[in-house]
DNA sequence: AAGTGGTCTAGACCACTGC
DNA sequence: CAGTGGTCTAGACCACTTT
């Protein structure tokens, strides 16, 4: 037998209420002192047990007041973004890279915007492939700080993944992601070998490192090759990368 | 001033720590009864801030051996899905619905797939367009399992939403997302009065309640006109929602 | 004034790892 | 074996809300 633990079977308590509709939403839920009484626990236990629900969002702890069942609760995270050559060795495919252009480019003002207006020089910029036994799921269009990683041009992207790369180099303090649904260019067209009425998922990232802006990714992938999702349990806790491709 | 929490200082020492590179990825950090000592504070608090780090995927901790710097940190969650009235509320617009189909329709075999085949009769389907100041921004196709809401066809959804209702009838145990990019039908083209060539985010999402999906959802947003996003910084904890209309 | 959540402490026992 | 993280307790003080 499997030993429960003391503020899992708390909060085990909880969420079998609220999905038996004990407490609706808005209800008050026993106060933290009712449930040590309840269930025998200590109150730190206890805390620590509502706190994990109420960070899920089912719960609204007000203090001085009490614990209410909240209304709209988080849908649970979504598309939680490794790296690429990670996905897609974890679907039991062979990645493999090609690097397109490995350059400095001048700063253009969309750009300057982007890394928000920094009196930088020139930044890195490098346009890889990615491929899942040599079909193409990922145009990896990526800028790059050069005060962050002044070595960049140099590594050889065959063999480490950028990501992988900025890791080791540049700690992240901070991440910005955006999700959108695009027509590729017809050049992108060719490099992801795609015909003219297949979309791409768009999923940009900007990430800070000691107060800047340490690089500026468009990732696009193929709509019908690949798909982003997860399955969340608010019980278990924790949930399965459904990266697919398909 | 602002009192500063205990174990806030100490998720602080440890993000400066990771920032600076003090440590770099795979390295032992202090151990609790180290970080005790060090920063003055209990090892049940000096354990909460190290959790709470841990759980941001920035650290790993083995039991027996010691905490160690992470080397693929979660990138942070995406795309907190919040009910689309809302969230053209939060952005300051109107939002409107028009209600397409809302009805009893057959089991086709896809929707017994998606309802993991439980010998179901009906299922309730609707059909909604929401608007933002009256420009649709979502297609919102929709099947529920009866069983959890009886009283579903009865709805006016001019006035609610289906997750609104949804989610004040049936409590939900577990969610599952999938993102993709689309072309959509020329049926759907036109209830979001879109050109040929606009691809869509299509957002699917089923609900689970008491052991049986409850709804299989599909969101479409037209991709000229709806982007999804987050900004997360690992040290100030909550994040931002950055969906937005274009 | 009573109740509530938010935090913190100084102990404790356990299972596990690494030497 | 000593060190590590994982958990738990029985107190405590505080600021706040509700009555």
């Amino acid at each position: 037998m499997a030993v429960v633990l003391r503020y899992q079977k708390v909060k085990d308590y909880i969420l079998a209420g609220l999905e038996e509709g004990t407490w609706g939403v808005g209800d008050k839920i026993p106060s933290e002192s009712e449930l040590v009484k309840e269930l025998g626990a200590s109150r730190m236990t206890v805390n620590r047990a509502v706190r994990e629900v109420a960070e899920l969002g089912l719960l609204e702890r007000i203090p001085g007041a009490g614990t209410f069942v909240a209304g709209q609760p988080k849908a649970g995270q979504l598309l939680e973004v490794k790296d690429i050559a990670i996905q897609i060795r974890d679907a039991g495919q062979r990645h493999s890279a090609e690097v397109i252009k490995l350059e400095s480019v001048k700063v253009t003002q969309e750009l300057a915007a982007q890394f928000e207006n920094r009196n930088l020089g020139d930044l890195y910029h490098s346009v890889i492939i990615h491929k899942a036994d040599d079909v193409p799921v990922q145009l990896e269009n990526r800028y790059v700080n050069p005060l962050q990683d002044p070595g960049f041009l140099d590594v050889d992207f065959t063999r480490t993944t950028p990501t992988e790369r900025l890791i080791a180099v540049a700690p992240l303090a901070e991440v910005e992601h955006t999700v959108e649904a695009v027509m590729p260019t017809a050049t992108d067209r060719k490099l992801l070998e795609l015909d003219n009425h297949t979309p791409c998922l768009l999923l940009t990232r900007r990430t800070w490192s000691g107060g800047n802006v340490a690089t500026y990714v468009r990732l696009q992938y193929p709509g019908q090759r690949f798909r982003l999702g997860t399955r969340f349990s608010y019980r278990g806790g924790d949930s399965d990368r459904l990266s697919t491709f398909s």
